[in-house]
DNA sequence: TTCTAATACGACACCGTGTAGTAGATACTA
DNA sequence: TAGTATCTACTACACGGTGTCGTATTAGAA
């Protein structure tokens, strides 16, 4: 599913805040840099629910929004969408990892394989 | 760079060719399926070619059309491009190798290695 | 009950995409 | 050379997604 600049911008503050945001305090981190609607916010917020991007739960009078996955698991998503969309998965998917540094794919390997965090 | 459905089938039929077509051979394999104008096939391989995602030639008359890149190469490109948006870059290809089928990855790498056809 | 903060709903502009028509250029044919 | 067939160039329009807000409504708080 696409996202537009704006709708990126949000899921990162949600990402980097690591607890589920109200509108209001969505729209505070982002008016640091730029002026925007509250609500603005607030309909970026609800499109990004409706396309199951995050989830909303009511807390006291406000909802709050997190992130329905996480950004790895997201970019992992858009990549194996990307993948997927080809028939020629195993020639695309070879020529992905030639195109990576040795290095970063087997630290990920590693990685995979061990219980993360 | 985002594609709709009628771009992605146009490339599809670039692909499979094999050979650079002329708008009316991509049309008249379009319309094996769907009715089409002839210049709706014309505007859509104009929008690809303005996305740098085939190839113009002038060849007598007419021009040709040609994918600018190999179907992996696309696909590859777009997991990059996926990969590359994200700060969390290990992470992210930690996560999607372990979404693989083991298998795959080992093919994958063994074909990498290997100088390709 | 009145005020305030939050939500719900609607609106509008812009851009990408699907879809196509018409006009102008180019070339083959009779 | 005039007519016809092909191509391309340019324009247009509808529709959906996104950025951007405004107004109306609702639900707690004072």
């Amino acid at each position: 599913m696409a996202m537009g600049d704006l709708e990126r911008e949000v899921m990162t503050k949600l990402w980097d805040a690591g607890e589920p945001l109200t509108v209001r305090q969505v729209h505070e981190l982002l008016s640091r840099d730029r002026d925007l609607a509250y609500t603005t916010v607030m309909t970026v917020l609800d499109r990004l629910a409706k396309k199951r991007l995050v989830t909303q739960q009511k807390a006291d009078r406000a909802y709050r929004y997190a992130p329905a996955q996480t950004r790895e698991e997201m970019t992992a998503g858009l990549m194996l969408d990307a993948l997927s969309s080809t028939p020629d998965r195993d020639a695309a998917l070879a020529y992905f990892v030639g195109q990576l540094p040795p290095d970063a794919l087997k630290a990920a390997i590693e990685a995979a394989r061990n219980p993360e965090r």
